[in-house]
DNA sequence: CGCTCTGCCGAACAACGTTCGGCGAAGCAC
DNA sequence: GTGCTTCGCCGAACGTTGTTCGGCAGAGCG
């Protein structure tokens, strides 16, 4: 992970979609230089895979929500089944798994409220092993997906 | 939105870097017919870009949390000065706008704890509108970049 | 000093992106 | 039904790109 390799990392954050001549010219090595290298970081699990951002109203998702969970018993069977479970659910988009007064925080999303708590109440509360739940509608998301690199890193 | 567009966007989700002919290829059309889908897709904002999906690890952000923040007064000035703010802050990856008991849950990575508790310390709470955050650590992370679609939509 | 290894380069060829003219189906007026 | 218009898709063509590979220069080392 030189300076070469963050460079071009850095492009394909920016524009997943670039060619690689582009790269290559921006990065200033030569087309068959920067191939070999994204290869080999993709190879290294640098990069995951490559994604088109799209907008969530166009997926009918225009209701978000971030949904706090609490499961017991708190152990790995409980907490890896809920996570599988959780992950498996057309309306989660993300999992988080947490230290903390919550087990989990789950990123929801539906075609509007009347769905998203229908998905709550028949989906979400059916399973046992959920003891307490907490919802909060979210009415904005900023992701960053170039972030600028950390201070003193 | 069609159901030739629908899947143009869901093989751009899964692999946003595959050949405009391989799509063309998968969802039964000439390449400059898929092409021309895209290319409107983009115009119209459905996609919104192509983003490489980045180990954390790697970038030096081996450790996440979710950070709760309660601001106040809660006026449209103060609610974007905070969200402008922290948008700006290279740790946070991503913030949310709530409704609920908090106005901004905001997403963080450093590259470790210490980082982390001193990003909290020196830059979140120095900012006089805030009159309560609660920080959670993340244990896992799970982003679903393509997800199923939503039932009955 | 000479050897080896590593990583970069440039050329070559197959594959690709992109444009454009044309064509057929759908919709519409009459 | 018939003629007209419009729209979206197709396939060919051309310039550009991805990908491979042989070679070369510099670093590291004995």
């Amino acid at each position: 992970m030189d300076e070469l390799d963050s460079a071009i990392v850095r492009e394909l954050q920016r524009d997943a979609r670039q060619s690689n001549r582009d790269i290559a010219r921006k990065v200033g090595v030569a087309p068959s230089t920067c191939l070999e290298r994204t290869r080999l970081l993709r190879e290294r699990g640098v990069i995951r895979g490559y994604h088109a951002d799209i907008a969530p109203s166009a997926l009918n998702r225009g209701v978000q929500a971030l949904v706090s969970v609490q499961v017991r018993p708190l152990s790995r069977t409980v907490i890896d089944a809920f996570k599988a479970f959780a992950a498996g659910l057309p309306e989660v988009t993300a999992v988080f798994v947490m230290a903390g007064s919550d087990d989990f925080v789950i990123h929801v999303s539906a075609q509007d409220n009347d769905r998203l708590h229908a998905f709550l109440v028949d989906r979400l509360s059916q399973r046992k092993e959920i003891v307490d739940f907490r919802t909060s509608i979210i009415f904005q998301h900023l992701a960053k997906h170039d972030p600028a690199p950390l201070p003193g890193a």
